[in-house]
DNA sequence: AGCACGCCGACT
DNA sequence: GTCGGCGTGCTC
């Protein structure tokens, strides 16, 4: 009798499908199922990708040591998918398969659920003879309060040793119940008052607008049609994209499908959950990486048994195991949270339409200012593209003025940090009891320290950036890896004793708005006010309920929430990252600006915006400002086109890491060099030191792979790595890169 | 990624 | 003499 040979994942990066004997006596492997495997002196946890194997050539075949589970783990589509991830964006299988799977099945552990001990009385405990005090006391409190957890019996003020006695002696039974832990209870979901409460959900039967009605009924139809098919909605901030995804979800279930609904954040989760909630109940699931472990687990096996019809997520949730999938929404589909930045390096959305395809389901991309490649692919006819340019009720886009700083530091000095027009707007607010809204995107109190007498600014040991001067912890940081430092007396280059501060972040903004109107509420936001999990819920919280009047932060501020009392919105540096050397500089800017524009005005009274900068004439803060998506697009897509980056090629990024930039340097040239002969028609750039060529102690070296041919183009890349195994380890490759620094 | 093997520096 | 530093190579 011919025994099982199966093909297995395993958590190697870079490691391809291994075959494994599965001896009779351990019954049979199903795609899908986990198994503990010997692989090298250890044993790893795989995943079967395929039950009916062949044996390898030139390996040794070993036996399979247990198979986890009896039945399939992640559904065999699911498992698809993982296989397409792996090989597209040049990771291992194994690494792809274990993102589809909650952190403790990855480790091979079965499943556990919390569970409860439930007390009840025993039928004989009535007729039970005469017990001591406390244990009559505990036997009343059950009668009373029957099926009572042994927790609350404690707290009740009956010991565990009672109870133990009281079972002993038959009195009392125990019941083991599961609990689910509930990742809704611990965000504030279904809380009255929450910001996501139930309460705060728009009406299901207010009338649509006539754009969204036309939108949402060929949705519908194309949901409906049972084939797959990518559609594209390009809707202005504040025209009510949601309620069609609301809407549409409903006709998805309705037709016994299911939903899966990917946000670019977790802080938006639970309010995109909170609205599907108030709308299907609780056949709703969150998933992302903020939830315990024990509430990821929980709702990854509730949707695994069938029992949700919708799954709210961030990118990993593209692989939540919801089977009947019909429709996938990906709303923010341009945000660059998409992409995870390590191994494998997919991108929710572009794995959500191969699921889609996988699923024969409706892909639905939403956002107000759709990324430059989702853009071209609806010009071009591979999405569908639906519009909505009109915002509910008519609103009118916020006003916008552009002030040119450099007139500014003309007038007042290099040290402005609030123009006096966006003061006057501001002080407009405070008198009339609005809300404003203002967006720095950067940290700290002061950009650069750098000395009088050198020149010279302070850099980080470990990192080839400069320090960042953070006031209220009165010391210098590096954003890149954390190091900090009390600011030294004397310059460490000549000793000269007159350090400066220049430059300017979120902190110094803050400091100057409450200098100028000592009397207004302010908050701040960003990563350094915003540790503790559920900070930036409590403060939107603030601004949602009127406690604040001036909100300031970093690009956490300008996504998704929805204050109708917020009437300005201020851009104090516009082209902070213009300046960065990436080719999605001026496309970050632009869907940045766009999103805090249209912050201002969403309640009764019209919006304002002022907009900071150093270039008003760059296109991406004219187009932004005048709210023309397709004038920005238009430009940027001639910028792509001519300088050959995506969308107009493939691009494939290539780092090569090393103790020195030298060394970085010349295996990056060997790589460069194999990756040309292998792929004489594509083109390779560079390499060429990173713009930031030493992070953490290790010196960066990159080169890009363009090209039409992004399988050829990833195959040449890794026939090089096959010749330099050496370099493997040190070298990472980024399929579809969203950022190149 | 682990883990072992292997070949050079400061110590019981 | 060996304990251990991390470079290199392998994993069905």
């Amino acid at each position: 009798l011919p025994s099982q040979i199966i093909s297995v994942g395993v958590p190697v990066p870079g490691l391809g499908l291994l075959s494994y004997r599965v001896p009779s006596r351990l019954g049979e492997a199903f795609k899908g199922a986990r198994v503990s495997v010997p692989l090298g002196h250890r044993v790893v946890t795989g995943c079967v990708v395929d039950p009916c194997a062949s044996a390898p050539d030139n390996a040794e075949i070993r036996d399979v040591l247990q198979i986890i589970d009896p039945e399939p783990f992640l559904p065999p589509r699911v498992v698809d998918l993982a296989l397409w991830v792996g090989a597209y964006y040049a990771a291992g299988p194994g690494d792809a398969l274990a993102i589809a799977m909650p952190p403790a099945a990855r480790r091979g552990e079965r499943s556990a659920f919390r569970t409860v001990q439930r007390a009840e009385l025993a039928g004989a405990a009535q007729a039970g003879p005469p017990r001591g005090a406390r244990q009559r006391a505990a036997l009343d409190l059950l009668r009373i309060r029957p099926g009572l957890t042994l927790q609350e019996c404690v707290r009740q003020g009956v010991g565990v040793a009672t109870m133990r006695s009281l079972v002993r002696h038959g009195l009392v039974t125990l019941r083991e119940e599961i609990v689910e832990r509930d990742p809704f209870a611990s965000a504030g979901v279904d809380q009255p008052g929450s910001l996501w409460s139930v309460e705060a959900a728009p009406d299901d039967r207010r009338a649509l607008t006539a754009e969204q009605t036309a939108v949402l009924r060929q949705l519908r139809d194309w949901a409906a049609a049972g084939h797959y098919r990518t559609a594209l909605l390009h809707g202005v901030t504040g025209s009510g994209k949601t309620e069609v995804y609301l809407r549409l979800a409903r006709a998805v279930t309705d037709a016994g499908r299911r939903v899966l609904v990917l946000v670019p954040e977790i802080g938006l989760t639970p309010v995109v959950a909170g609205l599907f909630r108030a709308r299907f109940g609780l056949r709703v699931a969150i998933q992302h990486s903020g939830l315990s472990e024990g509430e990821r687990h929980d709702q990854w096996h509730r949707i695994r048994r069938g029992e949700v019809d919708i799954v709210v997520g961030t990118r990993s949730a593209v692989f939540a195991p919801l089977e009947r999938v019909g429709l996938i929404i990906v709303d923010e589909e341009h945000d660059a949270a998409y992409k995870q930045e390590e191994t494998p390096r997919y991108h929710g959305r572009d794995v959500a339409i191969v699921r889609a395809r996988l699923e024969a389901a409706l892909a639905l991309l939403g956002s107000a200012t759709p990324s430059l490649e989702s853009a071209s692919n609806a010009r071009r006819g591979r999405y569908a593209h639906l519009v909505l340019t009109r915002r509910i009720f008519d609103r009118p886009l916020a006003d916008v003025e552009v002030v040119d700083m450099r007139r500014e530091y003309a007038a007042h000095g290099a040290d402005v940090v609030l123009s006096e027009r966006l003061a006057a707007r501001l002080e407009e607010r405070l008198e009339r009891g609005e809300q404003s809204v203002l967006l720095l995107n950067r940290r700290g109190f002061a950009s650069v320290i750098f000395c009088r007498q050198c020149g010279a600014s302070l850099e980080c040991p470990h990192c080839s950036v400069a320090l960042t001067y953070h006031r209220a912890a009165r010391r210098m940081r590096c954003h890149y890896c954390n190091y900090a430092a009390a600011v030294p007396a004397r310059c460490g280059a000549c000793g000269g004793e007159y350090l400066e501060q220049s430059g300017f972040g979120t902190e110094r903004i803050e400091h100057e708005v409450r200098a100028r109107f000592p009397t207004a509420r302010v908050a701040r936001v960003d990563r350094d006010t915003i540790r503790r999990r559920g900070a930036l819920a409590r403060v939107l919280r603030e601004v949602g309920r009127g406690a604040v009047d001036v909100l300031i932060g970093t690009q956490m501020i300008a996504k998704g929430h929805d204050f109708p009392a917020v009437t300005l919105a201020g851009v104090i540096a516009a082209d902070v990252g213009l300046g960065l050397a990436d080719f999605r500089a001026a496309e970050r800017t632009f869907q940045l600006l766009t999103q805090v524009l249209g912050r201002a005005g969403r309640g009764d009274a019209p919006g304002q915006a002022v907009v900071q900068t150093l270039y008003p004439d760059h296109y991406a803060i004219r187009a932004a400002a005048a709210q023309d998506y397709d004038a920005f697009f238009r430009r940027e897509l001639e910028f792509r086109s001519s300088l050959h980056y995506p969308p107009a090629t493939a691009l494939i990024n290539v780092f090569v890491k090393g103790r020195s930039l030298e060394r970085a340097m010349a295996d990056a040239l060997d790589l460069a060099t194999r990756v040309r002969q292998h792929q004489p028609q594509g083109r390779v750039i560079g390499p060429a030191p990173a713009a930031l060529s030493k992070i953490k102690d290790e010196y960066r070296a990159q080169f890009f792979v363009k090209g039409s041919r992004r399988t050829a183009m990833r195959e040449a890349v890794q026939r090089a790595l096959e010749e330099r195994p050496d370099l493997r380890r040190r070298t990472v490759v980024d399929v579809d890169p969203i950022s190149v620094i």
